[in-house]
DNA sequence: CGACTGATTGACTGCCCTCAAATAGGGTGG
DNA sequence: CCACCCTATTTGAGGGCAGTCAATCAGTCG
């Protein structure tokens, strides 16, 4: 599973993580990383166990959840690459996870270990804010997300699920933003029944604001979905 | 309304705020705080504002919500004394308050700027892991609510935010927990309409394990609502 | 051409919200 | 002490959003 430390970061990959590093600082945290490749299915961290690595997703998926207590899992978010994980292990020394990680596709993470964090801390202390930044930003996405659970209509956290996911997973494509998610897969994360997100993913089709195939959505303009998202209608 | 600065602090309170402090480093910390007093109703932060001062509620009850597009509110919890605010002005240098504060009861507060802020941290570094200890812990409660409106019952809601509510507010009474909450308090905490939370509180008055008086209501066993907000009968 | 996973559609159900209206507690001023 | 007011609380009737269940259809891959 470990491999060898990796050297460089791969062309492309941006991430809030790195902000505010020198050249030489960055240098040293990607020679103090391990690289792993990850699976589909794999838990990539799992809530309640102690907080030892730190990681960051280079290539592939992953979905952040919640186990609740009748065994459902509440989704939390998608990772995708350039976001890190794992932030405890950083933010308060002896700590646990708060949520599980899998992986959902084929991909490639760096993590570094409880040590390795420590040191890196004490030499960059950039990295100390940039992990604090990120931890906020979650904080408050969750925030928004209580408040779509609490406020909106199952049609509007459809709409503002496809938008967050456009922005996150989206693919520009000939005829719009593509989107590899299955209707489950949607309806999970807007916390919605499968048969609902189905039958609004068919009225957005037959108003021609959108496209399905197998596996596939194909939004032809956020803006509808934006609008849809924010209607107050009262 | 700025008074003069704390030389001590009042005796009983209990904050996770000052755990990790030396005794000189606590009294550097005291002597840097404003003492204020505040009012029902008063806005201690508002979201969006820029983050200037982190605070310690010390007496009296605060109401942390965010405002929501349409106008509504969307409660995330209490604040109690001990509890500190505004940990954007450390976390992340130039930021924005997350949530908005309001006061509900009379009460006082210790505030720090900004300035004062960023030598303390310096001064004290124990004081950042404090901090980033307080965000995880919201984090967490944000997450535990998120799941609780997603998949339990309104009935389920109302039993485990008074479990909460008790665990924060409650006295010890002669006949059980008492916490001062009218009806609709209650509902908007465990986002439950007015009417279902009277009814429900009305049943559960009926068999017993609760009373009500204007604005107050008596839980003879917290035991009886731990199981009922957990039940997940299935 | 099966077999499997994903998608679809219709019928039904139920939780809980909305709205309307009445009742009760608690303080105030006369 | 009583009249009064304002707020908190209670109760009933009705309705709608969206979830559950069952069955069928479609796409993909071996």
């Amino acid at each position: 599973m470990t491999t060898a430390s990796a050297a460089a970061l791969p062309p492309g990959l941006r991430s809030t993580f790195f902000e505010g590093l020198t050249a030489p600082e960055k240098k040293a945290v990607l020679a103090a990383a391990r690289q792993e490749r990850i699976s589909p299915h794999q838990i990539l961290q799992q809530e309640g166990d102690p907080a030892i690595r730190l990681w960051l997703l280079v290539t592939g998926r992953a979905a952040a959840y919640r186990l609740e207590n009748g065994g459902g899992k509440l989704f939390l978010r998608w990772g995708v690459p350039g976001d890190a994980f794992g932030l405890a292990t950083i933010v308060r020394a002896p700590a646990r996870y708060l949520v599980t990680i899998e992986a959902v596709q084929e991909g490639s993470i760096l993590a570094w270990d409880l040590p390795s964090c420590q040191a890196l801390v004490l030499r960059c202390p950039s990295l100390s804010k940039a992990v604090n930044s990120v931890v906020a930003n979650y904080l408050d996405g969750v925030i928004d997300e209580l408040g779509a659970r609490s406020f909106q209509t199952a049609e509007q956290r459809l709409a503002r699920m496809l938008v967050l996911s456009a922005r996150q997973l989206g693919r520009a494509g000939r005829e719009g933003i593509e989107l590899d998610l299955t209707n489950e897969q949607l309806a999970v994360t807007a916390h919605v029944s499968l048969f609902t997100a189905t039958r609004k993913l068919s009225n957005w089709q037959d108003l021609g604001i959108l496209k399905k195939h197998r596996g596939k959505i194909v939004l032809l303009s956020l803006s509808f979905f934006e609008r849809i998202s924010k209607d107050t209608w009262r």
